[in-house]
DNA sequence: TTGACAATAAAACAAATGTTTGATACAAAC
DNA sequence: GTTTGTATCAAACATTTGTTTTATTGTCAA
């Protein structure tokens, strides 16, 4: 739960809370009466903040969403810069982005507001997803493949690089979107030692993703 | 869009109808009225033949998913028996667990609703799942673990297993549930060529995920 | 004090939504 | 032919939901 003091305002207060159900529940499954109500406000007041209900969504995005992932890459920058201070190879790139999505600046819960948000979007993108692809997550791909492109054997092509990014992308963000589902059929709680695990993990896949991807074909029936 | 000929009975289309919308909107997303327009009865049949909406959720699940499900699951055997004829190594169950769910007896469209249900169900898991969970799931985690235990290496761990099985359900259903996205993001479309690519990437990151998956550690801030 | 403006509140509104009702058609059984 | 049970239909019902309206409060400047 968001924090709900008075002190902060009743639209920054919207905003927490708006953010927080809409993750859990998407955004059908809240209504504003639902945000508004645990915000400790009016009913209007969404109406009277954001204009309605759809462009208070949008609003959580551009006033939480985007500057939290602008604070995110930094992190993974100086995060890579103190590990490898000239060129990086690809081991190293894949641990600072490990880290920094899997155990970086965040609360737990925020982190997984964070990702529970993005899932939603990239299983039924909005304007929402538009707006952040372009802003943030485009750049930042472009960014990587970049940043790995010196460090790759030549056997490695773009679409690899592409492929691999985007596991990253899916199973940070599945092991976040699906935590209840995944402590269920698992047994396991999310604690420290599963959350190191599974930045190892991921870690493991990427460097040898990336390193040496091919094999010797799949072609069974 | 499922097959809505007047032949099956008004009740079968809704159950067509209703996974299909469930799957790309989620339960909250869909209203009983696009549904039954959609499967073209009346407004009164989805009560009439399932009680009400939650009701016919879950049958959708009972009567599509688990048998697709068990389906899948015969195919990965008949498979695996095809290629490795008595103790299957790791990569032969790889490969085929890749082949069932990417490539195995299903249209391109019906696997993706297949796992967009899933998908949904393991963000928010409700009476559904705790079914699909128990009867299909788990089990199946189970015969893949004793399957795999002779064929892996002492290094491997149990909870290395499971990581490695939930990252292979976490990135089939992710390539599924965010087709949308990953276009959009990649410019990539879901041909052949795509999809063929993806088996491979995830055939090699399990063999190498099971075979060899721990590094030196990670212990950066 | 007065006037202007931002914020909040209670109430009302209109549309959407899940569900129920009562009538009708139709086929099979007696 | 009558009855019985199943399926379909149009209409109505009761809530829920997003939004609007109108009034009130508090604050700051003139």
């Amino acid at each position: 739960m968001p924090s709900t003091d008075t002190t902060e305002t009743a639209r920054e207060r919207i905003l927490d809370t708006a953010e927080s159900l809409f993750a859990q529940r998407g955004f059908d499954g809240v209504t504003v009466r639902q945000i508004t109500s645990a915000a400790r406000c009016n009913l209007a007041a969404v109406n009277y903040h954001f204009g309605n209900k759809k462009s208070l969504y949008l609003e959580v995005f551009r006033s939480r969403w985007v500057p939290r992932a602008k604070r995110l890459q930094a992190h993974f920058r100086a995060n890579l810069a103190d590990q490898a201070s000239m060129r990086p190879d690809a081991a190293a790139v894949a641990r600072s982005l490990a880290h920094t999505f899997l155990a970086g600046p965040m609360t737990d819960e925020e982190r997984q507001r964070h990702h529970q948000l993005m899932s939603r979007e990239m299983g039924r993108p909005t304007e929402a997803f538009q707006m952040v692809a372009e802003d943030v997550i485009r750049p930042f791909f472009k960014e990587l493949a970049e940043l790995l492109r010196p460090a790759l054997p030549k056997t490695v092509d773009q679409e690899g690089l592409s492929l691999n990014l985007l596991s990253i992308l899916a199973l940070v963000l599945y092991f976040n979107f699906a935590r209840e589902a995944v402590t269920r059929i698992t047994g396991r709680k999310y604690d420290k030692a599963f959350k190191d695990r599974l930045v190892d993990h991921i870690v493991t896949f990427v460097r040898n993703g990336l390193g040496c991807e091919r094999m010797q074909g799949e072609e069974v029936t």
